[in-house]
DNA sequence: CAGTTATATAACTATATGAGTATATTTATA
DNA sequence: TATAAATATACTCATATAGTTATATAACTG
């Protein structure tokens, strides 16, 4: 699974948010959150296929922690968008604007 | 659909750099892509519900054009993690490492 | 008006996955 | 050694969705 369709979901966003704050073992994670304990090792399968969770065995427990680097790539790909997150003059009207003053066909 | 769902999807992502670049009409997006025109036609309903995109009827034209805010969740939802791309530490060792120096009990 | 163009939608198929229950597996403990 | 605890997995069900083909709906064009 990848970095994106991680992340997609709710509830493994929130796990995330646990394992970030404090290593976790699937316990911790299953009694503070709504989901069974099934439910929590599936999602942490997932996110350890997307490589955002490292695991360390520890007698029956297994410790997860924050892997950060696979969430650099969401930020790469937002890096184009964040100039236009404040310059909010609608895309559209940006673009009328400047084909009107070159005379650009844009007609496909 | 929201915006990390909407995100979670490869083609929609490209979909959206097109758009980002410049307003396309659903033919542009089609043409350039390897998507058939309906498949266009749908990814472009879940980015509109997700209000990443917005539309302009233009005769039998629609122009499609980006509407950033709605990727500021996914700014938001990384900020706390930004600082940890750079602090390449192991998270569990960081928290091994403070907690066998007060002898904190993490044993749940 | 007839035909074409641009887009959306419907119907269908295949696949992914989220959740629950039951169980297997490994480790700790009495 | 028998039991309990911690975790993972298998199985099932329900739902979402990505893609395709066919078609509906407008809006142009000759």
């Amino acid at each position: 699974m990848d970095t994106f369709t991680a992340l997609a979901e709710p509830n493994r966003r929130r796990l995330l948010e646990a394992i970030r704050l404090e290593p976790c073992t699937v316990n911790m994670l299953a009694t503070r959150s709504d989901l069974s304990q099934p439910a929590v090792s599936k999602h942490l399968k997932y996110l350890r296929e997307a490589n955002l969770v490292v695991v360390k065995p520890d007698g029956q427990k297994r410790w997860y922690s924050l892997n950060p680097p696979p969430l650099e790539e969401i930020e790469e790909f937002l890096e184009p968008y964040r100039q236009l997150f404040l310059n909010r003059l609608d895309a559209l009207e940006q673009h009328l604007d400047l084909t009107s003053q070159t005379g650009t066909n844009e007609a496909d």
